[in-house]
DNA sequence: GACATATAGTCTGCGCACAGATAGTCTCTG
DNA sequence: CAGAGACTATCTGTGCGCAGACTATATGTC
């Protein structure tokens, strides 16, 4: 490492999450919700629009994120009454997830936050280029 | 939210660091270390040859970690040998970090094992541009 | 129908990220 | 020099990210 450190894509990458993690939790936080709390909110809501109910499973990984996270953090989203789950009849070990009315009502507002933070987060930068360069490093393989 | 979630910039940067911190984190499991207790592990060694003793908050600045994971990783690194803490004489609040034998033999292994993971987890684009666009998201303000 | 295997979900545990509070030390100012 | 305020490091607590183990249910095969 005869470069100074700092010059590691890597290292950027990871600060650069950093910071928009910050930006997310405090522009979610005055609407009680993590960040995760709002892709599995905003993730349910949007099936919703689509008229699909997804299970947990389906859920997590539309969203993203890993199911063993999930099952706790929609715990969290039941208990705030923002989500409801109830299992499937027709596969017993699945739980069906539904937005509640209340659920209904919070997403839209979160949505626009997190939108929000997000066009000032990449302002300095071509959205084109950041979603074509970031598409090749998200995707497995 | 009438397109497709998956479209935003912000969750593409966010997937994208969680695949690039669990193909870091596999590749320095075999070498017993943490991403975070690399990062702090290479900066130590990385001043060392600079001919600089940091104490745990600047150390913190330069690694770009938060103070309080600092002081915990370091305590972690000194219980395994790779770092040593002791008082600063001219200022006791504040302790200085020096890099052991052992750490110095253990990080250029594990910088190694960085590079080839970011050489692999940023071939598909060109690192030219990555750099260009993570730096400009990656700086405060 | 009985058994092996796969799947959906939960629980425990470790480490990171960060907020808030605290102890001890230093520095500045009157 | 005495007190106020700033600074270094630590501790506690919440939540994410993920690995591994476990329960309950479903499915395929004989």
């Amino acid at each position: 490492m005869s470069r100074h450190p700092a010059a590691s894509p890597g290292l950027l990458l990871w600060r650069a999450t950093l910071r928009w993690q910050r930006d997310i939790a405090a522009a979610l936080a005055p609407l009680d919700l993590t960040h995760v709390q709002f892709v599995l909110l905003a993730s349910t809501w949007w099936l919703d629009g689509q008229g699909e109910v997804p299970n947990q499973l389906s859920l997590a990984r539309f969203a993203g994120v890993d199911i063993k996270m999930a099952s706790q953090v929609l715990a969290g989203l039941e208990r705030k009454g923002l989500v409801e789950r109830a299992p499937d009849p027709s596969d017993l070990r699945a739980k069906h997830v539904r937005i509640t009315a209340a659920g209904r009502a919070a997403a839209p507002e979160a949505v626009a936050a997190v939108e929000a933070v997000d066009a000032a987060f990449f302002r300095p930068v071509s959205e084109r280029d950041a979603i074509a360069l970031l598409s090749a490093l998200a995707d497995e393989g």
